[in-house]
DNA sequence: GATGAATGAGAGTTCATTCAT
DNA sequence: TATGAATGAACTCTCATTCAT
């Protein structure tokens, strides 16, 4: 029972992640389900046994891979929730975590598949909304809430604040990552994870940070 | 003749432009030949007369999009030139004018068509770059370092401060617009612009200013 | 045990009459397997554990349900083994009689799919034969026979007399049910087995009838 | 001009000729386009630039062909318009026509396809209702009329009388010849006209007949 | 014996591309 | 030059059939 239970899981599993890797590659229209089948090493009609058509296994494979990647973003902003003494050195250390998984592959294919084909699918924003960056601005906000009670950043519009944050951040990556064709090195992604900061703290910070 | 050759090359726009037009809506895949055709008034032959295969027509359509878009942002750009007393407003218009041309229909467009076959069609970039983000970075960085010559900007690093002002004013688009799907009300676009020159004065401005 | 029998043999009852109800909604090539199962209400595979394949179930089914028609009809001409006074009257039920089972949706229905797939089943005829038109006209004939020595009909063929009386009675209900797509009313069979039957008693009756 | 278009005109005939060749020889759901395509020899794309899917290729190619059936079998009651002194001849000679139409090969096919798909496609009978035993039966009770009002038949009801005519000819045809898959020597079909036209005289014919 | 899952083969349909006019 | 017509190649999806349990 566990392994035939198991064994269908396991095939799920291979179809879904077979499906995210040919259609970011592909785009959905160039993929062939031939391929993805070939890919999960599973026959082509296994897939439809899974999922009723093309579209429906697209949505799904962007629903899984969506749900992972938010995961590691939110727990990126871990050390924002007890930062030690030096601020800004918190500060870096959670941008260049998040430069890092912001140029992820399975990242930035996630987000040319959202831009392809928002048009044919405009479903797919709510299916990948709360792994989107609103989850992560809304997170990252709440996180600088606590630090403006604490007199620490302006107290002006945490909401904000998170919004610039990430724009000063990852505003950048888009023409140094070329669309995210490129990887950076990481050293570049410290600078700016650094001058992003600087910027950041400078508009927002206060005295006592 | 005259009437010939311009007919010749009034159908050639004609199809660049149906062709972005229906590549826009469809992506390149879905894209058939048979509709961008539809759209330009000529029949599918007279497609391949101008250009040799889909690829090449796609790359044309591109391109002349691009040029156009390019032209205009960088036009935005003209009042930083010989900006007045009030450096503030000066940036608010600019900055005004660039999210609505960033938010353009045509220009949202290409952007998802980047992003969707930036895989298949890696030239595109460099078809495109000098009219995408670098080229208007660079020439807002030109002026930005007039301005700090002048005393009114922090003389740290143009090509920085251009890149931060571009981030700030719009990364926040992505979300704002549903990746562009959504158009936004003038009025959020001001207030848009407005934080956006605010984040960026207290991190980049100086006394003078 | 006989429990077991039995559940096998009414699952392969089950399977047999799904069979023939799919088969006859669909045609041979529409009807798929799966529909078949859970018209019987019974799993795909068990349908292959009782018939080794589509083609083998198609004619299971085929037979048995012409078995069961066959015996209705046959059935039918028991009134003229014994004839009353009134010949006529006792051709008219049997007439009747046989136009209602002739009309009978499933009787139409083997008759359709008889006629889609004698092409690529040449042998249903003969799994079916016995329960066509043959075995009928044949005890038809023999009926006749009796009475033709009775002197209450010529004494000519009665093969040939059997073959006319069908072709009168039948004959005419292609057109009247659209190829049996159509119920038609009690009334109109009274009607056409009345004509039918006058046809017959002037092509064949003798002053004595 | 003439041969382009002439070009197209034979080639559409070419199809639709070879649609019915498959269709009958395979029934609607197991002819496939490829077969229909190779049969009228033109690639398969070309049958779907003439005909939008299978179905209407298939409503079409019989349409055409029941056309052709429908001429041929009125034609055939061509000689009743001026029966000659012996009208038994006459009757005789237009039942075997008749009986050597139904049994054509094309015929049988045509009987075939409705009986198979006329749950499929019900408005097949609309399509070919014109060609098919109404027409046909109208037309012979407008000839019976005319004899009755010489006279020479008896003048009851003429469409009951061509009802009964054909009747009492085709409906033998079926048994005979295996629902149509096997064809009758001339001797045969004959003697079938004689006897057929026997009882029909028996049944309607006047003493002046 | 009965079933959930998997698969090889095949069908309808579309499309980029090329002739012939 | 512009076009109607034709085609080779591919793709989605279905189905009869078979394992493993």
């Amino acid at each position: 029972m566990t392994t035939t239970t198991r064994g269908r899981i396991d095939k799920r599993q291979a179809i879904l992640e077979g499906a995210f890797t040919v259609f970011a590659r592909e785009g959905y229209a160039q993929a062939c389900v031939q391929e993805i089948a070939r890919e999960a090493g599973v026959a082509k009609p296994t897939v439809y046994n899974h999922m009723t058509d093309k579209a429906t296994l697209f949505r799904h494979a962007l629903e899984a891979a969506a749900r992972r990647i938010l995961e590691e973003r939110v727990a990126a902003l871990e050390p924002l929730a007890a930062p030690g003494d030096d601020l800004r050195a918190t500060l870096e250390e959670v941008a260049h975590t998040l430069l890092r998984l912001h140029t992820d592959g399975r990242s930035c294919a996630l987000r040319r598949l959202l831009y392809s084909e928002i048009n044919h699918f405009p479903d797919i924003l709510d299916i990948v909304k709360e792994s989107g960056p609103d989850r992560l601005t809304q997170a990252l906000a709440d996180r600088l809430a606590r630090l403006a009670l604490a007199g620490r950043l302006r107290a002006a519009d945490p909401d904000l604040a998170a919004e610039q944050f990430l724009a000063l951040l990852l505003g950048p990556l888009e023409a140094r990552t070329r669309l995210g064709t490129r990887e950076l090195p990481d050293a570049e992604l410290r600078t700016m994870a650094g001058v992003a900061v600087d910027a950041f703290v400078r508009a927002w910070g206060t005295a006592a940070a």
